[in-house]
Order: structure tokens, then C-alpha cells, then sequence
RNA sequence: GGCGCGUUAUCCAAGAGGCUAGGAGCCGGUCUGCAAAACCGUUAACGUCGGUUCGAAUCCGACACGCGCCUCCA
């Protein structure tokens, strides 16, 4: 099996064959920083972060460009509103995307290239489609004639008419055409602006994209990347100035990732309906997210509510439990494994096959939710075989070592299983602790209580104390070894 | 209005012509003073109506419902 994903541009799956052998080219459409990522800022980065780490898993040599988008109109507004100015807005911002995406456990893109520092290269490519007919200036800004380009709106399948139908379009008196749209805007007084040709001002939206990915990727790269709502008009736009400008093909595969829904609704800014990052990892911890975000196809809508995303915790919690119980397993000697039950033949055969079936998932369009099953299987198997062999089980750490090694292979390429076992389920305890209204002090008094209780045989104050204790959101765990608890 | 997408069991969610998805839950079992937890086992589905086919969640058509884009958005 080869890699095939999902281009946008064609609607269809397809064998993924990179520009130049072995290596790919990607670009992904960082952020515009003018506030706080919300949890559709998460996704986009999870999943890219996660088709990044494929690839190269897959052997291929990756340059993955992200960008800050760090001057536009939003980043004005809010600097305005704050009395501050744009960079002390726009530092602010990257500083806390890279927080947010750090504690996400993304991966460094190979370049995080911002648009500032990206003005030259900007201004040669509005030259170049000034010179081949595509822009024109008008009254101090330069825009983006787009009845020149035949392919526009090729990406998202649309013809201008149909845009125009029913829609509101404002015929600006600077525009040609109503679809028209600013690649230089010359700049109002108290307004950031740099020099140009066109008299002092700053890039449009969509133009710095086209600037910095050819920049470091080239004219033509392989993969270029964002969420569903930049089809139009930002990737329409950027196929627009790259091609038309450099009249060669921009991009070979287009993906784009779905939304984050809340209520089956698209989560977004305007609609005030969004949760930031640092909001939930307040409550839920991000591998947790990560794995969240994971658990469903990246085109796919995915529906964020607290019932979701704490059957992602149990589900994340089942998988490092078995990590768990595997680093408990007591090492055996060096020798070769005894000789395996047939629960234990089962076993093996499911870590024989799972790199294959992991593979088979990833390969088809980064189906990391499908990629999931293998490992579930492959945790059932586990514990079946740890429960029937008992502290027997180190006879067989060849076999249990391997496991574990494919179970920490797929979690480095889906960024799970990045702290230690024992260290994450204990953190998911401390996280649920905080949450109670009685301290560990308390819990634990109520706990010795009880168990002299139960030691004189008052069962009745026994089950007393543990039903309190459970209407308080503590749950009890008894065993041979005495009581611990957990928070429900 | 134009264009596009989706509808899978109690819930979440893969699958895209014949091949066990998976998770949570329910139920049964092991364990326990009884429970809980953990572990094991197990259950069930393809929106509706037609069509193509030896065979359809899967392909085609109609309908219903939901959603998205057409305006800043990951």
C-alpha cells in the first residue's frame, strides 16, 4: 500500500507522488495573531502536526512551513482598541500560539516564517501580476483583477456568477469587479505601513502566503494545508497570485481539515459560540484533546462537548493503564520466551500484524481515528494474556517488550504516550482532586476510618463512610493491598 | 437563491460492493463481606423509498432531516 489522500482541488483520494523522491514540501496556514487560539486553532494544528509526523515516519524528508500572519486589519483594530500598537499585539499573540501548540505536544515546523519580514518578496510578486496583467492600482491600493485568472474558483468548484447570485457584494468604486480583492493597501494616517511602489501601505490579506511558501517551498510544492473555511476565499486567492505570477501550478494536493462543532454548529468567532485552548486545558489535559481531536477523521466535522471529550479521557486512560501494567510486568530472565499459551499466540499475532493494519490506516488519507483500532485490539490482547499468565508474565518479555515498543512507535507518530505512564495517570488523579470540596487530608482520615470499621466487622459504617465519600466525587479501591481512590 | 457535504446500534466513531473496526454504555463473568474499580466476555446499526448487482452502509435516483460555503474565520 502507498499513501493516498484527499486533494480538495480534484474532490478525490489520490496516490500522494511527491514533486521531487523522498522529499515533501508543506505548507499550512499558521494564524492570524490577534487573539487567543480556540479549540479550531487546536485542530488544525493536531492534525497537520500529525500528517507532518507521518510523512516523515513514511521516510520522506519534510519542510513544513507554518506562518504567523502577524499584520492585518484585526491586528490593527485590537491594537487600536487597546492603545497599544500592532507588534505589541501581534508578539503577544505568537507567543501564546506557541504555548498552546507547545502544550499540545506539536512539533516544530521545519520554518515559522511571518509575514512582516516577508515585505520584499511580497511587493516582487504584486509587481510581477502587475506586469502580467492580473492587478492594478487604484486610488492607493493595488488589487487583484480576478477576471484574468480563467482557473479562479477551481478549488472550490465555483464559477463567479455563482458567487455573485444572491450574494452581498459591495461594488467598491476602487474595484474593477465586485470579487476583486486587495493585494497592497496604501495606509491611513496612524496605520502601520511599509514602503512600496505603490506609495507607503501594507499587504493585503492572502498575498503573504503566496510570498512565504514560495519563499522556502518553492513555485510549485506538494502540500498546502488549512481549515475547510480558507478554501474560499483564502487558498482561491493564493492559487490566484502564485500561478498567475509565477504561471506554473501552485499546489498539488490540497487538504483541509473540518470544523470543531459545538451543538452540530460550526464553532467560529463570529457566531461567540468558542472555547480557547488554555480555557480547556483547564479541565482536561492535552493529550487528552490531542487524542480527542484524533478520534475522528480530520475532514470530518467533530462535535467538542464535555461528554466527548471525557469518553476521549477513558479511552487515552485504557491506553496508558495497559502502559501502565506492562512497566509493572517483573523482569524475567534474559533468555528466550517460554513457550506462549494460546492467548498468548493471539497475542503475538496481534503485534505481528499491527504495523501492517497502523500503516494500512495512516495510509489511507491519515486516518488516525481508524489507526486507533490496532492498538485497542492490541490492549484487550494484553491484558487478557497479563491476567491469565499472572507473575508469570516476565517469561515472556520479548514478546511484551516488542508490544510496548509498537505501542510507543504509533503514539510518536499520533503524539500520544509522551509522559510516562504511571506520571499521566497520576496527573489525570491530581487534575480531579482539585475539583473536590474535600482535601486529601480529609479523604484519607475518612479511608483509615473505614477501615477500622471494617476491621471489627461493622460493614454497616463501612459502606457508610464509602457512600459519602462517593456523593463527594471520591471513589474507593479496594484491594489486597489496602485502599487507594480515584476521582470520579 | 447558487454550490457542496453529511445521516452507521443507547452515545461517540471507522468502513465506501462480499472480509471482527474501535471506544463509552448495557448485560453476563472473575474478584469482593457486599460493592466499586480493574480485567474478561457479550449485544446491536447502516435516514426513507425505489433502482443496478449473484450480492449494497458501500454504486445510481428521488425524498426527508441536519450542516457548511457564497462575508472575517482553523
Amino acid at each position: 500500500m502507498a499513501l493516498r489522500v484527499y486533494n480538495t482541488l480534484t474532490g478525490e483520494k489520490e496516490l500522494f507522488v511527491p514533486l521531487v523522491p523522498g522529499k515533501v514540501g508543506m505548507y499550512v496556514c499558521g494564524v492570524t495573531v490577534y487573539d487567543y487560539c480556540h479549540i479550531g486553532h487546536a485542530r488544525a494544528g493536531v492534525v497537520f502536526d500529525v500528517i507532518f509526523r507521518y510523512l516523515k515516519y513514511a521516510g520522506y524528508e519534510v519542510t513544513y512551513v507554518r506562518n504567523y500572519t502577524d499584520i492585518d486589519d484585526k491586528i490593527i483594530n485590537r491594537a487600536n482598541q487597546e492603545g497599544s500598537d500592532y507588534r505589541t499585539v501581534a508578539d503577544r499573540y505568537i507567543g501564546a500560539f506557541d504555548e498552546d501548540m507547545a502544550r499540545l505536544g506539536l512539533q516544530k515546523p521545519t520554518v515559522e516564517p511571518k509575514a512582516t519580514d516577508h515585505m520584499d518578496g511580497i511587493i516582487t510578486i504584486i509587481e510581477a501580476l502587475i506586469t502580467r496583467g492580473h492587478a492594478y492600482m487604484s486610488g492607493g491600493d493595488v488589487y487583484y483583477a480576478v477576471e484574468s485568472f480563467p482557473d479562479y474558483l477551481k478549488l472550490s468548484g465555483r464559477t463567479l456568477e455563482d458567487m455573485l447570485a444572491g450574494a452581498r457584494v459591495e461594488t467598491g468604486d476602487k474595484k474593477r469587479h465586485p470579487m476583486d480583492f486587495a493585494l497592497w493597501k496604501g495606509s491611513k494616517p496612524g496605520e502601520p505601513w511599509w514602503h512600496s511602489p505603490w506609495g507607503n501601505g501594507r499587504p493585503g490579506w492572502h498575498i503573504e502566503c503566496s510570498a512565504m511558501s514560495m519563499e522556502f517551498l518553492g513555485k510549485t510544492f506538494d502540500i498546502h494545508g488549512g481549515g475547510k473555511d480558507l478554501v474560499f476565499p483564502h487558498h482561491e486567492n493564493e492559487i490566484a497570485q502564485s500561478e498567475g505570477a509565477n504561471g506554473c501550478q501552485f499546489v498539488r494536493y490540497w487538504l483541509h481539515n473540518g470544523f470543531v462543532n459545538i451543538n452540530s454548529e460550526k464553532m467560529s468567532k463570529s457566531l461567540g459560540n468558542f472555547f480557547t485552548i488554555r480555557e480547556v486545558l483547564k479541565s482536561y489535559d492535552p493529550e487528552t484533546l490531542r487524542f480527542f481531536i484524533l478520534s475522528a477523521h480530520y475532514r470530518s466535522p467533530l462535535d467538542f462537548s464535555d461528554q466527548n471529550l471525557d469518553e476521549a479521557q477513558a479511552g487515552l486512560e485504557r491506553l496508558y493503564s495497559c502502559l501502565a501494567a506492562l512497566d509493572r510486568v517483573p523482569v524475567g530472565d534474559n533468555g528466550p520466551d517460554a513457550a506462549l499459551t494460546p492467548v498468548g499466540e493471539e497475542l503475538r499475532e496481534k503485534v505481528t500484524q499491527f504495523r501492517s493494519r497502523f500503516i494500512e490506516a495512516m495510509d489511507d488519507d491519515f486516518n488516525a481515528a481508524q489507526a486507533l483500532g490496532p492498538l485497542f485490539d492490541m490492549v484487550r490482547g494484553t491484558n487478557r494474556f497479563l491476567a491469565e499468565s499472572g507473575e508469570q508474565a516476565g517469561a515472556s518479555r520479548q514478546l511484551l517488550g516488542q508490544l510496548r515498543a509498537l505501542l510507543m512507535e504509533a503514539g510518536g507518530v499520533l503524539g500520544l504516550f509522551t509522559v510516562p505512564p504511571e506520571q499521566w495517570l497520576a496527573g489525570i488523579k491530581a487534575a480531579g482532586v482539585g475539583r473536590l470540596s474535600l482535601t486529601v487530608e480529609q479523604i484519607e482520615q475518612l479511608i483509615a476510618e473505614r477501615r477500622e470499621a471494617r476491621q471489627t466487622k461493622n460493614f454497616t459504617r463501612g459502606d457508610e463512610i464509602r457512600d459519602q465519600l462517593l456523593a463527594a466525587g471520591v471513589q474507593l479501591l479496594d484491594s489486597a493491598q489496602g485502599t487507594t481512590w480515584n476521582v470520579k
